[in-house]
DNA sequence: TTAATAACCGTCAATCTTACACTAATTTGA
DNA sequence: TCAAATTAGTGTAAGATTGACGGTTATTAA
Protein backbone atom coordinates (compact mmCIF):
# COMPACT_ATOMS: atom_id res chain seq x y z
CA UNK A 1 0.00 0.00 0.00
CA UNK A 2 1.35 3.55 -0.82
CA UNK A 3 -0.64 6.56 -0.07
CA UNK A 4 -3.16 6.60 3.10
CA UNK A 5 -6.14 6.42 0.71
CA UNK A 6 -9.01 5.15 2.28
CA UNK A 7 -8.91 7.72 5.24
CA UNK A 8 -10.64 10.83 5.62
CA UNK A 9 -9.28 14.42 4.78
CA UNK A 10 -10.87 17.39 7.47
CA UNK A 11 -11.03 21.06 7.10
CA UNK A 12 -8.63 22.76 9.42
CA UNK A 13 -9.23 26.38 10.32
CA UNK A 14 -7.24 28.53 13.06
CA UNK A 15 -9.29 30.57 15.64
CA UNK A 16 -7.61 33.63 17.47
CA UNK A 17 -8.59 34.76 21.16
CA UNK A 18 -7.16 38.26 20.91
CA UNK A 19 -6.28 39.85 24.32
CA UNK A 20 -5.77 43.75 24.94
CA UNK A 21 -5.02 46.07 27.57
CA UNK A 22 -6.47 49.52 26.89
CA UNK A 23 -5.49 51.12 30.44
CA UNK A 24 -8.24 49.81 32.32
CA UNK A 25 -9.92 46.76 31.55
CA UNK A 26 -8.74 43.58 29.36
CA UNK A 27 -10.82 42.87 26.69
CA UNK A 28 -10.99 40.87 24.02
CA UNK A 29 -11.28 41.58 20.13
CA UNK A 30 -14.21 40.24 18.22
CA UNK A 31 -15.02 40.41 14.37
CA UNK A 32 -18.54 40.33 12.84
CA UNK A 33 -18.47 37.05 10.46
CA UNK A 34 -18.52 38.17 6.90
CA UNK A 35 -19.81 34.58 5.49
CA UNK A 36 -22.46 32.09 6.05
CA UNK A 37 -23.28 29.58 8.15
CA UNK A 38 -23.73 32.65 10.95
CA UNK A 39 -22.99 36.06 9.15
CA UNK A 40 -22.84 38.70 11.16
CA UNK A 41 -22.81 36.59 14.47
CA UNK A 42 -20.09 37.81 16.68
CA UNK A 43 -17.33 35.39 16.47
CA UNK A 44 -13.38 35.04 16.94
CA UNK A 45 -11.04 36.19 14.03
CA UNK A 46 -10.07 32.34 11.83
CA UNK A 47 -9.51 31.24 8.87
CA UNK A 48 -8.83 28.29 7.21
CA UNK A 49 -5.69 26.38 7.22
CA UNK A 50 -4.00 26.56 3.62
CA UNK A 51 -2.26 24.03 1.56
CA UNK A 52 1.58 24.31 2.41
CA UNK A 53 1.20 26.05 5.77
CA UNK A 54 1.33 25.48 9.36
CA UNK A 55 -0.49 26.16 12.02
CA UNK A 56 1.36 28.68 13.61
CA UNK A 57 1.89 30.50 10.21
CA UNK A 58 -2.62 30.44 9.67
CA UNK A 59 -2.83 31.82 13.00
CA UNK A 60 0.13 34.69 12.43
CA UNK A 61 -1.75 35.51 8.74
CA UNK A 62 -5.39 35.05 10.44
CA UNK A 63 -4.05 37.53 13.37
CA UNK A 64 -2.38 39.87 10.74
CA UNK A 65 -4.90 40.26 8.54
CA UNK A 66 -7.00 41.83 10.93
CA UNK A 67 -4.81 43.93 13.48
CA UNK A 68 -1.91 44.77 10.59
CA UNK A 69 0.78 43.55 13.41
CA UNK A 70 3.91 41.54 13.65
CA UNK A 71 6.05 39.70 15.78
CA UNK A 72 3.13 39.25 18.60
CA UNK A 73 3.12 37.08 21.14
CA UNK A 74 1.06 34.00 20.33
CA UNK A 75 0.69 30.73 21.51
CA UNK A 76 -1.66 27.24 20.75
CA UNK A 77 -3.95 26.87 23.11
CA UNK A 78 -5.98 23.75 22.19
CA UNK A 79 -7.16 21.78 19.18
CA UNK A 80 -11.24 21.54 19.13
CA UNK A 81 -12.55 18.96 17.28
CA UNK A 82 -16.36 18.14 17.76
CA UNK A 83 -17.78 16.66 14.78
CA UNK A 84 -20.69 18.88 14.71
CA UNK A 85 -18.75 21.80 15.64
CA UNK A 86 -19.43 23.46 12.15
CA UNK A 87 -22.82 22.60 10.54
CA UNK A 88 -21.65 23.30 7.13
CA UNK A 89 -19.17 20.98 7.00
CA UNK A 90 -16.64 19.28 9.59
CA UNK A 91 -13.92 21.70 10.43
CA UNK A 92 -11.24 21.36 13.46
CA UNK A 93 -10.15 24.46 14.54
CA UNK A 94 -6.89 25.02 16.31
CA UNK A 95 -7.08 28.08 18.53
CA UNK A 96 -4.21 30.30 19.67
CA UNK A 97 -4.09 33.09 21.69
CA UNK A 98 -2.63 36.39 21.42
CA UNK A 99 -1.70 39.26 23.33
CA UNK A 100 -1.49 42.34 22.18
CA UNK A 101 -0.70 46.25 23.13
CA UNK A 102 -3.45 47.63 22.22
CA UNK A 103 -2.22 50.92 21.46
CA UNK A 104 -0.07 49.45 18.45
CA UNK A 105 -4.03 48.52 17.24
CA UNK A 106 -5.42 51.82 16.79
CA UNK A 107 -4.17 52.94 13.50
CA UNK A 108 -6.72 50.93 11.63
CA UNK A 109 -10.21 49.68 13.09
CA UNK A 110 -10.21 46.99 10.37
CA UNK A 111 -13.54 48.64 9.21
CA UNK A 112 -13.34 44.69 6.83
CA UNK A 113 -14.19 43.08 9.88
CA UNK A 114 -16.47 45.29 11.93
CA UNK A 115 -14.09 44.20 14.79
CA UNK A 116 -14.54 45.57 17.92
CA UNK A 117 -13.02 45.57 21.82
CA UNK A 118 -15.20 43.55 24.44
CA UNK A 119 -14.66 43.83 28.36
CA UNK A 120 -14.54 40.04 29.68
CA UNK A 121 -17.41 40.68 31.23
CA UNK A 122 -19.35 41.44 28.28
CA UNK A 123 -18.68 39.25 25.59
CA UNK A 124 -21.31 39.21 23.66
CA UNK A 125 -23.07 35.64 22.27
CA UNK A 126 -20.56 33.81 19.82
CA UNK A 127 -20.91 31.42 16.87
CA UNK A 128 -19.79 27.92 17.70
CA UNK A 129 -17.66 26.86 20.43
CA UNK A 130 -15.98 29.99 20.62
CA UNK A 131 -17.71 31.22 23.87
CA UNK A 132 -15.93 27.74 25.29
CA UNK A 133 -12.30 28.40 23.53
CA UNK A 134 -12.52 32.14 25.22
CA UNK A 135 -13.46 30.73 28.52
CA UNK A 136 -9.91 28.36 27.92
CA UNK A 137 -8.05 31.06 26.96
CA UNK A 138 -9.12 33.11 29.88
CA UNK A 139 -8.51 30.21 32.21
CA UNK A 140 -4.71 29.30 30.23
CA UNK A 141 -3.95 33.04 30.79
CA UNK A 142 -4.69 33.11 34.34
CA UNK A 143 -2.80 30.26 35.03
CA UNK A 144 0.17 31.13 33.12
CA UNK A 145 0.27 34.89 34.22
CA UNK A 146 0.81 33.72 37.66
CA UNK A 147 3.63 31.93 36.89
CA UNK A 148 5.29 33.87 34.14
CA UNK A 149 5.92 37.33 33.17
CA UNK A 150 3.56 37.32 29.90
CA UNK A 151 1.17 40.19 30.95
CA UNK A 152 4.06 42.90 29.97
CA UNK A 153 2.77 41.71 26.68
CA UNK A 154 -0.13 43.87 27.14
CA UNK A 155 1.50 46.97 27.95
CA UNK A 156 3.31 49.45 25.87
CA UNK A 157 7.02 49.49 25.84
CA UNK A 158 7.09 52.28 28.83
CA UNK A 159 4.44 51.44 31.73
CA UNK A 160 3.84 52.34 35.23
CA UNK A 161 3.79 50.28 38.28
CA UNK A 162 0.32 51.38 39.00
CA UNK A 163 -0.84 50.46 35.27
CA UNK A 164 0.83 46.87 36.06
CA UNK A 165 -0.80 46.42 39.24
CA UNK A 166 -4.51 47.79 37.36
CA UNK A 167 -3.57 45.12 34.35
CA UNK A 168 -2.76 42.22 37.39
CA UNK A 169 -6.23 43.08 39.36
CA UNK A 170 -8.13 42.73 36.40
CA UNK A 171 -6.70 40.19 34.85
CA UNK A 172 -7.77 38.02 38.42
CA UNK A 173 -10.67 40.18 39.14
CA UNK A 174 -9.29 40.77 42.46
CA UNK A 175 -7.30 43.96 44.37
CA UNK A 176 -3.54 43.47 45.52
CA UNK A 177 -1.53 45.28 48.09
CA UNK A 178 0.36 47.83 46.20
CA UNK A 179 3.78 47.29 48.76
CA UNK A 180 3.97 43.87 48.09
CA UNK A 181 2.99 44.52 44.41
CA UNK A 182 5.49 46.22 43.63
CA UNK A 183 8.38 44.45 46.04
CA UNK A 184 7.49 41.16 44.11
CA UNK A 185 7.58 42.59 40.74
CA UNK A 186 10.49 45.15 41.35
CA UNK A 187 12.68 41.73 43.45
CA UNK A 188 12.35 40.32 39.95
CA UNK A 189 14.66 42.16 38.71
CA UNK A 190 13.06 42.43 35.12
CA UNK A 191 12.15 45.64 35.39
CA UNK A 192 14.41 49.50 34.82
CA UNK A 193 13.10 52.23 35.98
CA UNK A 194 13.01 55.30 33.48
CA UNK A 195 13.62 59.20 34.43
CA UNK A 196 10.57 60.24 33.25
CA UNK A 197 7.42 60.10 34.93
CA UNK A 198 3.83 59.74 33.07
CA UNK A 199 1.69 63.05 34.82
CA UNK A 200 -1.32 61.97 32.75
CA UNK A 201 -3.31 59.46 35.34
CA UNK A 202 -2.37 61.77 38.69
CA UNK A 203 -1.02 64.74 39.51
CA UNK A 204 2.27 63.24 41.22
CA UNK A 205 2.85 61.07 38.31
CA UNK A 206 4.42 58.04 38.55
CA UNK A 207 7.62 56.67 36.94
CA UNK A 208 7.93 54.63 33.88
CA UNK A 209 9.76 51.10 33.62
CA UNK A 210 10.30 48.88 31.23
CA UNK A 211 11.52 45.65 30.45
CA UNK A 212 14.92 44.19 30.61
CA UNK A 213 14.59 42.23 27.74
CA UNK A 214 17.36 40.10 28.25
CA UNK A 215 16.38 39.16 32.17
CA UNK A 216 12.95 38.83 30.73
CA UNK A 217 13.84 35.79 27.93
CA UNK A 218 16.22 34.77 30.72
CA UNK A 219 13.45 34.33 33.32
CA UNK A 220 10.76 33.93 31.47
CA UNK A 221 10.52 30.16 32.33
CA UNK A 222 11.56 30.12 35.92
CA UNK A 223 8.21 30.55 38.32
CA UNK A 224 7.83 33.27 39.26
CA UNK A 225 4.95 34.84 41.81
CA UNK A 226 3.21 37.61 41.28
CA UNK A 227 0.45 37.01 42.64
CA UNK A 228 -0.89 36.63 46.42
CA UNK A 229 -1.62 33.12 47.43
CA UNK A 230 -1.97 31.59 44.07
CA UNK A 231 -2.87 28.29 45.86
CA UNK A 232 -6.26 29.34 46.36
CA UNK A 233 -6.88 29.91 42.89
CA UNK A 234 -9.36 27.60 41.58
CA UNK B 1 -21.83 30.77 -1.40
CA UNK B 2 -22.62 27.51 0.40
CA UNK B 3 -19.96 25.35 2.20
CA UNK B 4 -16.71 25.51 2.17
CA UNK B 5 -16.20 24.58 -1.43
CA UNK B 6 -12.58 26.05 -2.35
CA UNK B 7 -10.53 24.85 1.05
CA UNK B 8 -8.11 22.32 1.40
CA UNK B 9 -8.56 19.25 3.24
CA UNK B 10 -6.09 17.52 5.58
CA UNK B 11 -4.88 14.31 6.99
CA UNK B 12 -5.09 14.13 10.81
CA UNK B 13 -3.88 11.42 12.71
CA UNK B 14 -3.51 11.40 16.76
CA UNK B 15 -0.01 10.17 18.57
CA UNK B 16 -0.01 9.22 22.07
CA UNK B 17 2.99 9.77 24.02
CA UNK B 18 2.63 7.04 26.93
CA UNK B 19 3.92 7.18 30.08
CA UNK B 20 5.10 4.17 32.35
CA UNK B 21 6.77 4.14 35.56
CA UNK B 22 8.23 1.04 36.78
CA UNK B 23 9.23 1.26 40.43
CA UNK B 24 12.44 2.27 39.11
CA UNK B 25 12.06 4.60 35.78
CA UNK B 26 10.05 6.08 33.71
CA UNK B 27 9.61 4.99 30.33
CA UNK B 28 7.90 5.36 27.25
CA UNK B 29 5.72 3.24 24.90
CA UNK B 30 7.00 2.74 21.65
CA UNK B 31 5.73 0.40 18.31
CA UNK B 32 7.42 -0.51 15.32
CA UNK B 33 5.48 0.71 12.74
CA UNK B 34 3.56 -1.69 10.58
CA UNK B 35 2.98 -0.17 7.93
CA UNK B 36 4.85 2.22 5.20
CA UNK B 37 6.51 5.02 5.03
CA UNK B 38 8.91 4.09 7.59
CA UNK B 39 7.46 0.24 8.26
CA UNK B 40 9.88 -1.30 11.25
CA UNK B 41 10.81 1.97 12.25
CA UNK B 42 10.39 2.85 15.99
CA UNK B 43 7.23 5.54 16.46
CA UNK B 44 4.82 6.59 18.74
CA UNK B 45 1.05 4.54 18.67
CA UNK B 46 -1.10 7.03 16.71
CA UNK B 47 -3.69 6.39 13.93
CA UNK B 48 -5.92 8.59 11.55
CA UNK B 49 -8.62 10.54 13.38
CA UNK B 50 -12.29 9.10 11.76
CA UNK B 51 -15.12 10.59 10.19
CA UNK B 52 -17.41 10.58 13.02
CA UNK B 53 -14.69 11.11 16.01
CA UNK B 54 -13.17 13.73 18.09
CA UNK B 55 -9.60 14.16 18.70
CA UNK B 56 -9.75 12.40 22.22
CA UNK B 57 -11.94 9.64 21.37
CA UNK B 58 -9.52 8.61 18.37
CA UNK B 59 -6.41 9.18 21.13
CA UNK B 60 -8.46 6.98 23.45
CA UNK B 61 -9.40 4.33 21.02
CA UNK B 62 -5.40 4.47 20.09
CA UNK B 63 -4.54 4.23 23.31
CA UNK B 64 -7.04 1.12 23.72
CA UNK B 65 -6.09 -0.49 21.02
CA UNK B 66 -2.83 -0.56 22.11
CA UNK B 67 -2.79 -0.99 25.84
CA UNK B 68 -6.45 -2.79 26.08
CA UNK B 69 -6.45 -0.01 28.99
CA UNK B 70 -9.50 2.89 29.28
CA UNK B 71 -9.68 5.39 31.71
CA UNK B 72 -6.42 6.86 31.43
CA UNK B 73 -5.10 9.83 32.47
CA UNK B 74 -4.53 11.79 29.18
CA UNK B 75 -4.05 15.56 27.83
CA UNK B 76 -4.08 17.12 24.76
CA UNK B 77 -0.04 18.18 24.23
CA UNK B 78 0.42 19.90 21.40
CA UNK B 79 -0.71 19.95 16.91
CA UNK B 80 2.29 19.69 15.00
CA UNK B 81 1.34 20.70 11.47
CA UNK B 82 4.26 21.02 9.68
CA UNK B 83 3.25 20.42 6.16
CA UNK B 84 6.55 18.11 5.34
CA UNK B 85 6.28 16.27 8.47
CA UNK B 86 4.66 13.54 6.67
CA UNK B 87 6.21 12.38 3.53
CA UNK B 88 3.81 10.31 1.59
CA UNK B 89 0.91 13.11 2.40
CA UNK B 90 0.35 16.45 4.19
CA UNK B 91 -0.72 15.11 7.46
CA UNK B 92 -1.29 17.07 10.88
CA UNK B 93 -0.68 15.44 14.46
CA UNK B 94 -3.28 16.25 17.39
CA UNK B 95 -0.50 14.78 20.23
CA UNK B 96 -1.59 13.51 23.28
CA UNK B 97 0.21 12.43 26.03
CA UNK B 98 -1.05 9.57 28.90
CA UNK B 99 0.48 7.89 32.06
CA UNK B 100 -0.20 4.97 32.68
CA UNK B 101 0.43 2.36 35.77
CA UNK B 102 2.38 -0.23 34.09
CA UNK B 103 1.10 -3.21 35.98
CA UNK B 104 -2.36 -2.74 34.71
CA UNK B 105 -0.62 -3.22 31.07
CA UNK B 106 1.15 -6.26 31.83
CA UNK B 107 -1.62 -8.47 30.54
CA UNK B 108 -0.48 -8.78 26.89
CA UNK B 109 1.94 -7.02 25.92
CA UNK B 110 0.03 -6.37 22.28
CA UNK B 111 2.70 -8.26 19.92
CA UNK B 112 0.29 -6.88 17.06
CA UNK B 113 2.51 -3.08 17.57
CA UNK B 114 5.81 -4.70 18.84
CA UNK B 115 5.46 -2.70 21.47
CA UNK B 116 8.43 -2.07 24.21
CA UNK B 117 9.23 0.35 27.15
CA UNK B 118 12.16 2.29 26.71
CA UNK B 119 13.13 4.10 29.51
CA UNK B 120 13.49 8.22 28.81
CA UNK B 121 17.82 8.00 28.12
CA UNK B 122 17.06 5.13 25.81
CA UNK B 123 14.91 6.78 23.09
CA UNK B 124 15.42 5.22 20.10
CA UNK B 125 15.07 7.16 16.92
CA UNK B 126 11.80 7.84 16.10
CA UNK B 127 10.29 8.35 12.64
CA UNK B 128 9.34 11.82 11.33
CA UNK B 129 9.03 14.53 14.09
CA UNK B 130 7.92 12.14 16.86
CA UNK B 131 11.16 12.69 18.99
CA UNK B 132 10.68 16.20 18.80
CA UNK B 133 6.68 15.44 20.64
CA UNK B 134 8.76 13.41 23.18
CA UNK B 135 10.67 15.64 24.05
CA UNK B 136 7.87 18.51 24.34
CA UNK B 137 5.39 15.75 26.31
CA UNK B 138 8.60 15.21 28.82
CA UNK B 139 8.82 18.88 29.09
CA UNK B 140 5.55 19.13 29.84
CA UNK B 141 5.45 16.63 31.96
CA UNK B 142 7.92 17.92 34.33
CA UNK B 143 6.38 21.49 34.19
CA UNK B 144 2.98 19.88 35.59
CA UNK B 145 4.23 17.59 38.11
CA UNK B 146 6.01 20.46 39.48
CA UNK B 147 2.47 22.11 40.16
CA UNK B 148 0.14 19.31 40.15
CA UNK B 149 0.09 15.94 41.57
CA UNK B 150 -0.43 14.27 37.97
CA UNK B 151 2.58 11.73 39.02
CA UNK B 152 0.06 9.34 40.96
CA UNK B 153 -1.44 8.46 37.70
CA UNK B 154 1.33 6.24 37.32
CA UNK B 155 1.40 4.25 40.54
CA UNK B 156 -0.71 1.67 41.42
CA UNK B 157 -3.27 2.05 44.02
CA UNK B 158 -1.14 1.27 46.90
CA UNK B 159 2.26 2.77 46.58
CA UNK B 160 4.81 3.71 49.55
CA UNK B 161 6.52 7.18 50.05
CA UNK B 162 9.78 5.71 49.10
CA UNK B 163 8.71 4.68 45.55
CA UNK B 164 6.98 8.07 45.26
CA UNK B 165 10.37 9.55 45.87
CA UNK B 166 11.79 7.46 43.60
CA UNK B 167 9.55 8.65 40.72
CA UNK B 168 9.70 12.07 41.13
CA UNK B 169 13.92 11.89 41.57
CA UNK B 170 13.38 10.01 38.42
CA UNK B 171 11.03 12.76 36.81
CA UNK B 172 13.51 15.40 37.75
CA UNK B 173 16.68 13.80 37.34
CA UNK B 174 17.93 14.50 41.11
CA UNK B 175 17.84 13.38 44.83
CA UNK B 176 15.12 14.94 47.52
CA UNK B 177 15.93 15.10 50.74
CA UNK B 178 13.75 12.43 52.08
CA UNK B 179 12.47 14.30 55.45
CA UNK B 180 11.56 17.27 53.11
CA UNK B 181 10.21 15.20 50.41
CA UNK B 182 7.57 13.03 52.42
CA UNK B 183 6.68 16.65 54.87
CA UNK B 184 5.59 18.06 51.69
CA UNK B 185 3.65 15.39 50.34
CA UNK B 186 1.63 14.18 53.45
CA UNK B 187 0.91 17.93 54.16
CA UNK B 188 -1.15 17.84 50.92
CA UNK B 189 -3.43 15.62 52.74
CA UNK B 190 -3.58 13.69 49.42
CA UNK B 191 -2.18 10.76 51.02
CA UNK B 192 -3.78 8.28 53.03
CA UNK B 193 -1.98 5.56 55.25
CA UNK B 194 -2.80 2.34 55.14
CA UNK B 195 -1.88 -0.24 57.61
CA UNK B 196 -0.25 -2.69 55.49
CA UNK B 197 3.68 -2.62 54.49
CA UNK B 198 5.07 -3.36 51.11
CA UNK B 199 8.16 -5.85 52.80
CA UNK B 200 9.72 -6.54 49.33
CA UNK B 201 12.24 -4.07 48.56
CA UNK B 202 13.43 -3.52 52.10
CA UNK B 203 13.78 -5.30 55.60
CA UNK B 204 11.61 -2.74 57.52
CA UNK B 205 8.98 -2.26 55.02
CA UNK B 206 7.64 0.73 54.51
CA UNK B 207 3.73 1.44 54.70
CA UNK B 208 1.78 1.41 51.89
CA UNK B 209 -0.47 4.64 51.10
CA UNK B 210 -3.40 5.35 48.97
CA UNK B 211 -4.65 8.69 46.99
CA UNK B 212 -7.64 9.93 48.75
CA UNK B 213 -9.54 10.56 45.41
CA UNK B 214 -11.77 13.33 46.74
CA UNK B 215 -9.19 15.41 47.45
CA UNK B 216 -7.25 14.85 44.91
CA UNK B 217 -10.00 16.09 42.83
CA UNK B 218 -10.33 18.94 44.39
CA UNK B 219 -7.00 20.34 44.82
CA UNK B 220 -5.58 19.28 41.51
CA UNK B 221 -5.68 22.71 39.84
CA UNK B 222 -4.53 24.46 43.02
CA UNK B 223 -0.61 24.79 42.44
CA UNK B 224 1.14 22.66 45.03
CA UNK B 225 4.66 22.53 45.55
CA UNK B 226 6.41 19.01 45.34
CA UNK B 227 9.62 19.48 44.35
CA UNK B 228 12.29 22.03 45.74
CA UNK B 229 13.65 24.55 43.87
CA UNK B 230 11.48 24.81 41.04
CA UNK B 231 12.43 28.40 40.51
CA UNK B 232 15.86 26.63 39.41
CA UNK B 233 14.33 24.88 36.44
CA UNK B 234 14.55 25.79 33.39
C1' DT C 1 23.42 -12.06 68.89
C1' DT C 2 25.13 -9.19 65.68
C1' DA C 3 25.49 -6.76 61.41
C1' DA C 4 23.30 -4.78 57.65
C1' DT C 5 19.68 -2.30 55.46
C1' DA C 6 16.32 0.96 54.56
C1' DA C 7 12.28 3.49 56.92
C1' DC C 8 11.07 6.92 59.75
C1' DC C 9 11.21 11.08 62.47
C1' DG C 10 12.21 16.55 64.33
C1' DT C 11 14.65 20.90 64.81
C1' DC C 12 16.72 25.14 63.64
C1' DA C 13 17.99 28.95 60.65
C1' DA C 14 16.98 31.44 56.63
C1' DT C 15 13.80 33.08 53.54
C1' DC C 16 9.46 34.46 51.94
C1' DT C 17 4.86 36.20 52.47
C1' DT C 18 1.41 38.84 54.33
C1' DA C 19 -0.82 42.52 56.73
C1' DC C 20 -0.78 47.03 57.63
C1' DA C 21 -0.33 53.14 57.60
C1' DC C 22 1.99 57.05 56.84
C1' DT C 23 4.61 60.62 53.98
C1' DA C 24 5.67 62.88 49.50
C1' DA C 25 4.69 65.20 45.26
C1' DT C 26 1.78 67.75 42.60
C1' DT C 27 -2.47 70.11 40.98
C1' DT C 28 -6.54 72.75 41.62
C1' DG C 29 -9.36 76.01 43.30
C1' DA C 30 -10.63 78.91 47.11
C1' DT D 1 -0.50 81.53 48.36
C1' DC D 2 -2.59 78.40 51.01
C1' DA D 3 -5.47 74.49 51.73
C1' DA D 4 -7.46 70.48 50.06
C1' DA D 5 -7.50 66.63 47.22
C1' DT D 6 -5.35 62.94 44.87
C1' DT D 7 -2.37 59.28 43.86
C1' DA D 8 2.69 57.56 44.24
C1' DG D 9 5.83 55.69 47.00
C1' DT D 10 7.96 53.49 50.95
C1' DG D 11 9.18 49.95 55.71
C1' DT D 12 8.46 46.75 59.37
C1' DA D 13 7.07 43.03 62.17
C1' DA D 14 4.81 38.47 62.69
C1' DG D 15 3.85 34.18 60.76
C1' DA D 16 4.56 30.54 57.42
C1' DT D 17 7.37 27.96 54.46
C1' DT D 18 11.55 25.95 52.96
C1' DG D 19 15.88 23.68 53.12
C1' DA D 20 19.74 21.57 55.51
C1' DC D 21 20.95 18.19 58.50
C1' DG D 22 21.77 13.04 61.78
C1' DG D 23 20.11 9.71 64.79
C1' DT D 24 16.85 5.88 65.96
C1' DT D 25 13.81 1.96 64.74
C1' DA D 26 12.21 -2.21 62.62
C1' DT D 27 13.41 -6.21 60.36
C1' DT D 28 16.14 -9.85 58.13
C1' DA D 29 20.02 -12.73 57.41
C1' DA D 30 24.24 -14.43 58.82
Amino acid sequence: MTGYSHQKRFLVAVDCIIFGFDGQQLKLLLIQRGFEPEKGKWSLMGGFVEKEESFELAAGRVLHKLTGLENVYMEQLYAFSDPARDPIERTASITYFALIDINQYKHQISKDYHAEWFPLNKIPKLIFDHTEMVEMAKEKLRYKAALHPILFELLPEKFTLPQLQVLYEGVYDSTFDKRNFSRKVLSTGLLVKQKEKEKESSKRGAFYFKLDKRKYKTKFDAFLNFIPNPHKLK
